[in-house]
DNA sequence: ATGAAAGCGCTAACAC
DNA sequence: GTGTTAGCGCTTTCAT
């Protein structure tokens, strides 16, 4: 603990109101005043102590962010990116991991509810119901979840399954395989629906292996049943288990792309440095943690100024996917 | 904002101060009238205002985790444990990078100062001097960089870098190339020392290329240089900069380990799923992010419980390292 | 065992 | 333009 307010005053020869104001309102105060004021506080290192201000100000320059692990690779980015776009603006962040806990979630956001101006829930596996109660007591911005109304941030990843399932049909594979993602996970849910409908109309056939923790491991302990499966493309929920079922098919012996095409999501730095490279629909995760923390600043200007985005997604052509087993369409 | 104090003292019956020991020292309060109290608390859902709370007591639960970059697999695992770490001790976590400029590092533990109750500072790149003078504005512990005697969290990885070199000189490496970190990484020196003393030991050429900014591309970039020294194998100064440099040496034709052989550090995911999988000096960022947490808190009881703890690092060796142009030792 | 009262550091009316 | 005052929600003496 340093300085506080009183002490610049007295430096200043002022009133702590006049020193408050140089700090919150600088145009309430004559500009030398302000200079001697700021002058005071600069030698003695003062700086506004921010829990004082929340207790009057009701506002604590603080966003909380919710994910279900810091260090996975589809996250990191994210709260990088938050962190980045709130320090701009002059906000914390306090971060929290819920290892996929819809109870530790709830809690999160409860006890985060008095500390920040707003939380970003991102991905939660908690009910919708669940989700619409904890939204009275805090400000909420969803990240990769729709829900009613609420403000969201979606990427588009209905859009990059069609483009994944498109991609491969257009390389002449007809049996494809869907290695689907957690129970409880609105993209997860996205991606099955749109990957189903893109394969009817492409007329290829689609497999779907779900549910699945979406890890590496989880994807290598995948490779035999997908290489049963006679599929010869497959999708898989993250890039992580695509990593994972490469490995896994590789020891199979089992060949990639030449005997069979893999598809990821999210398109984590990962996937550039495994061989071969990893086709990928990129996930605009950078994107999503700024547009969240600027939708709940938005929030808390005006709390009625509710939006849902969706990002783009982009399909990225790699290695990891060829030609099927007839060749491309119209190459015969 | 919800239910005050004030309002669950109503509820109960009771006066605000009643309340507030039925909280923070349940032994003062009768069980029945504390009973009463937590019922109508949770009635309504009250929680203590950590702000309010904060300005009496100066405690604020809560830690400030300032490192460089967020999403770098290095430190996102060590965010990850102090988080864990953290909230099991009902504390919470405010991060925040730096982008390695020493300028936003010493702004960030000023801003922190007041709002958390202690800073845990992961690889700054600060001198000595002003660590130690920002340490006099809040309890500091420093990750991967030793100041005099402030309390610090280190990683073993001089032994690392001994142990690296000794893997390759026993396989029968005789020159091998050092690609450093940045100039101002505490860790980037210890390993440049250790390795050359560990070479000198060895009896081994040891070709130093530093400073190196330590991603995947600069690793990349280097092959070129790494191939022309005419070293048969690379100690990396990350596992980032390693598998940066597989990828360029097999662009060039030089295969890994047959023509030269990599070992990284840290251990990063990525190790295990490149190929040929990388043989790395393991480091326990996990461990670092809890001792670090755990040592703040414990200056926090005690100011002058300052400690320096090395934790072990650990040699993997994977598939990346092999046999060197003559042969293992004594294979000859 | 509980209530009363002071005050943490700051902001926001309200005076002048 | 600046000082005065009240009070944010809570903890902590000090009484009782």
């Amino acid at each position: 603990m340093r300085s506080t307010i009183t002490d610049v005053a007295q430096a200043a020869g002022v009133h702590i109101s006049t020193v408050s104001r140089a700090f919150s309102s600088p145009h309430l105060v004559n500009e030398e005043t302000r200079n001697r004021v700021l002058g005071a506080a600069e030698e003695l290192g003062y700086r506004p102590n921010r829990a004082a201000r929340a207790l009057i100000t009701g506002k604590t320059q603080t966003i909380g962010l919710i994910v279900a692990d810091i260090a996975n690779p589809f996250f990191a980015p994210m709260i990088k990116a938050a962190e980045s776009q709130a320090r701009m603006r002059d906000y914390h962040i306090l971060v929290a991991e819920t290892d996929e806990d819809p109870a530790v979630e709830e809690d999160l956001v409860r006890a985060f509810a008095k500390q920040v101006d707003g939380v970003q829930l991102c991905s939660p596996r908690m009910s919708n119901e669940l989700i619409e109660k904890v939204a009275h007591d805090v400000p909420i911005v969803l990240v990769n979840r729709m829900v009613s109304d609420l403000p969201c941030v979606l990427m588009d990843v209905a859009g990059g399954a069609r483009s994944a399932i498109e991609h491969l049909a257009i390389l002449g594979h007809t049996a494809i395989a869907l290695l689907g993602g957690p129970r409880s996970s609105w993209t997860s849910r996205e991606i099955r629906k749109s990957a189903g409908a893109a394969a009817r109309a492409a007329g290829v056939d689609l497999t779907v292996f779900s549910p699945n923790t979406p890890t590496a491991d989880v994807g290598l302990a995948l490779a035999g049943k997908v290489a049963q499966s006679g599929a010869t493309a497959v999708v898989a929920h993250n890039d992580l288990m695509a990593v994972g079922l490469m490995e896994g098919l590789d020891s199979l012996g089992v060949s990639v792309p030449s005997d069979v095409s893999v598809v990821g999501f999210d398109d984590i730095e990962m996937a550039q440095w495994v061989r071969p490279k990893l086709t990928t629909v990129a996930n605009p995760t950078g994107g999503a943690g700024r547009t969240a923390v600027d939708m709940l600043l938005q929030l808390g200007a005006d709390p009625t100024a509710t939006a849902q985005v969706t990002l783009r997604t982009e399909l990225i052509v790699r290695d990891s996917t060829g030609p099927g087993p007839a060749g491309p369409k119209g190459s015969g």
